[in-house]
DNA sequence: AATGAATGAGGGTTCATTCAT
DNA sequence: TATGAATGAACCCTCATTCAT
């Protein structure tokens, strides 16, 4: 936990050294992080930097513990918008939070977020807490209302696996299917993320072979 | 590419030295690994090990490129079997090759296949190669295929992030499902695999609700 | 020489901070002594340090100082009560000042005291005085006087170094003797004392051995 | 312990090594000796030097316990030539070879000597060891035995101590009487010391006071 | 081909000291 | 006067790499 001095930086000072820090670690993984490039790029020394920290695991544990925070208001603020929908308009809903949430990260917090599951030997609980998905709770408390209420009739497991994973795979696919037009233009035009998040929705509707006239 | 004298070494000296590259890279990423380490626990001398390989990035790129061949080759193995099935029958066959070369895999290989596509600042191509998943390339091609005899319908990009995610997905499944028993026994019996397999091609087909008497 | 400003502080703070500083130096040795514990420990800022000390060595120097004024002082209190002792019996006085001297000193203060004479690479006239055994002074001049009385018939050097010794080992004497019993409670009793030091004061007159016509 | 490469070094290297590394404890202490100056002086790199030792607190026990086989293995030698002399003539031999031992001593190794027993916050069961004066061992065994021949007729504990510090005394009358004349002198030629050595034995025996004609 | 000691650049961390508030 | 953040020199130690044997 970054010490008090930090806490007490103009908020410039204090994001920019987040800034760096966060290209550092998303470069070079958390063992090949070094303080000297850090300090360097934030234009702090030496000294401060330890006045700030207590060396880079302290960096690296803020720089989880700011994404796990941005995630969780994110998609708790969202969530309170949810109301009286049905089970799939709320997926609707989640998935679009969702999509809106992953495309408001920079390249750096998305690989540290894919980082994160493979780190080893690192001994700070807190940071066990964020390797979880923070959707899940989430996700695994909608899917148990949908199932008591028989809008889901699968099992627990497949219906929690499959919907997990459906955010990552919309935007694999709105990335994949812009490649060539600038991707921000794709995320800038709500109707082209709700169309692809309605191609998903289908699917878990209906699978993806048009049978008997259904997906037209 | 390690060098000549690396090939020469005797089979078991050089298993011994990818097996511990293999943990010492799964445990300590690509920027923190230490040739330090890796001779100790291989047993060989500093010496040697600037024998065998220019550094550690030239041993990255043979353990990589190791798993890139386990991988292909396993994969090709399977393919050649499909023979004249149709469509969601080669998948199948493709799914449970895949499960089980997942399942071949250690726990060291696992990381490093999840830590591949977001290294950094790593100045080869051949990784740049060894990134893509290697299964793109015959899904790409099946679906392709399906498309044309109109076995699929949809999306060509759709089709690919939904079928390219699936193996994936099934492994979670199975690990999520199967955490109080050992789960290694469910892999052991080919039909827990299966069962597990239908449940997602069902949902390719068809989806997640029941409609009309499906999935009673 | 400490500043002004450290003569200004209330009697409790500044012997807080003295009290901290010996511990410091007895603890760690003059050269391993740091700022940063001592502030910490006396709960006083960096700044305010360096407003008090121009540094460890006027801190050291100080502390030093207060310890020789405490030895002169006392010992000096003691000298005026000899009155017109004959010299055994005046050297029975300086040698119980002197245990009660020692014994009034804190473990801190002891080592202070033993480290000393081994100190190098200081560079303060001052401390070169203080290196000095203080009782040396007195002891000098008692043994000169003593000479030219005829009440010691010795080499002066001699004399010297076997009356300045006497006041350790009686210390020594007195630990050893009562290792089982709390040594306090040795000192608590004055009686135990003198007996200690009649046994010394007994070996400069007679030696060792207990002879009629002695020694042979 | 040094490392198998320290004792592997050729002779010169290894004893210039030590040389260097006593006048840094000597001169600094334990807490503020440092790896820069050893290594800096004794002309190795900072690699070599962690390769020889684990740290500085490794050289240190290093340089401690060579100077205790020294004491050991001199001592020893000289006991060993004791044979059937009666109890002051033992000692006679004892002071003898106790100040020439302490003569054999750079002014350095003194330092450390007077050191040992006032260094705090040292984990080391083998320091622990040696801050014993190695000389009690031999001399409890010889009052002992003194002390059951009738011999010597006093309180064990006070011929203890009184024994134990007449080397001490011994070298400080030599300093002392020959402050004028290059110590080194004194110590050349036997019969000085020898004869130094019989004032103090003298005192064992009768006393400072001249007596009936004793000391005349 | 194998070894492992030697090396110095560089990384992590501490420290004494200054200085703006 | 009191404070404590800022600083960079200097400290301890590790590491990749070389090279003589």
């Amino acid at each position: 936990m970054p010490k008090e001095t930090f806490y007490n930086l103009d908020k410039e000072k204090r994001e920019k050294i987040e800034r760096v820090a966060l290209s550092e670690f998303a470069n070079f993984g958390f063992h090949g992080a070094k303080v000297n490039r850090v300090v360097d790029k934030s234009g702090i020394s030496k000294g401060s930097f330890y006045q700030y920290f207590t060396g880079m695991d302290d960096l690296f544990v803020h720089i989880v513990e700011n994404l796990g925070k941005k995630k969780i208001s994110f998609i708790g603020s969202e969530l309170k918008l949810l109301g009286e929908k049905d089970f799939f308009e709320k997926f609707e809903s989640m998935f679009l939070s969702g999509v809106k949430f992953y495309y408001s990260l920079s390249e750096d917090e998305i690989t540290i977020s894919k980082m994160l599951p493979i780190i080893k030997n690192l001994c700070s609980e807190k940071l066990e807490v964020m390797k979880k998905e923070a959707n899940q709770i989430f996700f695994e408390h909608l899917i148990d209302e949908a199932i008591s209420t028989g809008e889901i009739q699968a099992d627990r497991d497949f219906a929690f696996v499959v919907i997990s994973n459906t955010s990552k795979q919309i935007i694999q696919y709105l990335r994949r299917k812009n490649k060539v037009m600038g991707i921000e233009k794709v995320f800038e035009n709500e109707s082209n993320v709700k169309e692809a998040i309605s191609l998903f929705l289908d699917l878990l509707k209906m699978g993806l072979t048009k049978k008997e006239g259904k997906n037209e």
